[in-house]
DNA sequence: CGTGCGAAG
DNA sequence: CTTCACACG
């Protein structure tokens, strides 16, 4: 872990105040970068995403995941997205809402970026999809869960690696009017932890992707006015996912960070939010919690655009 | 009209020849313009509308008709249009393809540069409408050709004056595999065309738009490659051109320019067609014959951007 | 190739 | 506010 001397206490300063970020922390560059909800925009050719994260016990990260939500994988690529893929050189990338099919992705750029790809779509044309970039192949690749009524939309893509399953999700938005909640929180939510229950009575588990809720008022900059209201921020939505950490599983970055406020991975695109950082945090890293130990680092991306999300990065010694 | 000594020879040069565009011909200004099919994109600001044309009897013009397809009105606007029609300064500017509604329209921002408008929208939303924007207002505005099959779309309007009927149209695309071909010429062209003869027994027409047809091989670059095959230059198009022609309507360009090759409305943005000048001649004046010796000019402003058609101007005097 | 729609987020 | 699909041209 990250020199991580009372992280706690560290990271329990009021907002306003001027909080370091994960990257000063974790990062010897002398590259001073200011908080969250007032980082200007800057290139990427600035952005630092160098890291010398360890273990508790001193173990440094071999192996770097990104999760992100490209709200459109061909836009996505459009607006310089291989570039970023590039400068992060992952291990392996897992995107969500790709809203594209196999034709649209660019085999031959990745090729010669050193990564191979798999990608799942959903049946409906520019809606949902999923994929996997990647270094090293991994031993198998699985699309959908096995449940028929949830495996048309293109949401989860397992590969299995030697020391663990990396399972990456966009799970269904809850959609305008919460038109969907009932099918995300009692049929989703429950086939898909089964899935990964059964999965990480297997091999240990890392599970990332677009939640699609935010946990706790911590996760959210709003969450009075969007709680019962806004899809992300229900009782049912919210209890989904502590449902599934109570099966076993560790929400990473708020591990960590468990008293980091203002850290988000998703802003609306109305109303200037980013800018504003009137964000969410949606997107996550789990691990089952055997993989502990093995936990460097989890860090949110937030100064990489392209989408409405920023990716987020996962840290670990294998 | 314009100083048109023996135009019929002088417009008979070679396409590859340098010709000298209709601007030249009517304009004092010395300004040079080069070739329809060799125009560099030019500024608005270093346009020249100008023109000294006149009758042949040597009356100059006083109103300035200018018909234009703008290929939604919105993003016409937003791509400075504007700017265009105060440059332009017409009398009466008749747009077609305006794709919205009256809610759209910047009322006030017409109002301020001395216009008042009139449009009309057809009933499935972002498709088809025409509108007038005119300086003095007519008699009276007229939507539609009182035949209810045709009139949902939101092709014709009418505007009354003093010495004639101004009529502008957006006549049907024969559309994709000619599946409406049947329909526009032996349907809206047999009752549009009545429409047209019944108000030219009241008054003098001045019919201007988006016929949707190139008439003889000389107004499109390719004649041969679409002829019954692309909509715009099947025979039951053309010959529905000049049916109308036959009722006692001048097609002002053609009549003034009887071998001007190369002036086109109209370039498909595929390809980088306008680039090469692959065009049609799809907008068009028509007067009625009684109308000629008022005729001064008739323009194709093919500088103009903003849309996939040009606007076109007709100069009378009356 | 580009406009505007409508669904979706 | 932005993505994509689709219709239409």
């Amino acid at each position: 872990m990250p020199k991580r001397k009372s992280k706690t206490e560290a990271e329990a300063t009021s907002p306003s105040k001027k909080q370091k970020t994960e990257a000063d922390a974790t990062s010897p560059s002398k590259k001073q970068k200011t908080d969250a909800d007032a980082k200007p925009p800057i290139s990427l050719e600035e952005m630092d995403f160098s890291s010398s994260a360890s273990t508790k016990t001193g173990n440094a990260w071999n192996k770097k995941f990104i999760s992100m939500n490209v709200n459109g994988f061909r836009a996505f690529l459009n607006k310089g997205g291989l570039d970023y893929i590039k400068k992060e050189s992952a291990d392996v990338f897992c995107i969500q809402e790709t809203k594209c099919s196999d034709k649209d992705i660019p085999v031959d750029d990745f090729k010669k970026a050193g990564f191979s790809t798999h990608f799942l779509a959903g049946d409906k044309a520019g809606y949902s999809g999923v994929g996997i970039i990647y270094k090293d192949p991994p031993m198998s690749i699985k699309d959908g869960i096995d449940v028929e009524k949830h495996d048309d939309e293109g949401r989860v893509i397992t590969a299995e690696y030697e020391d663990y399953y990396l399972v990456t999700v966009y799970v269904p938005n809850s959609g305008r009017g919460l038109k969907r909640l009932e099918y995300r929180t009692k049929e989703w939510d429950v086939d898909f932890r089964k899935y990964l229950k059964e999965l990480d009575n297997k091999k240990p588990v890392i599970l990332c992707g677009d939640l699609n809720v935010a946990h706790n008022e911590i996760d959210l900059k709003n969450p009075k006015s969007n709680k019962n209201k806004t899809p992300g921020f229900c009782d049912a939505e919210r209890e989904g996912l502590t449902e599934l950490l109570q099966e076993g599983f560790i929400d990473t970055y708020r591990h960590i960070y468990p008293n980091k406020e203002q850290a988000y991975s998703f802003w609306t695109y109305m109303g200037n939010a980013r800018a504003k950082n009137v964000g969410w945090r949606l997107d996550y890293f789990l691990v089952s919690k055997r993989l502990e130990d093995k936990m460097c680092d989890s860090l949110m991306r937030s100064q990489v655009m392209g989408s409405d999300h920023c990716p987020i990065a996962l840290l670990m010694a294998f």
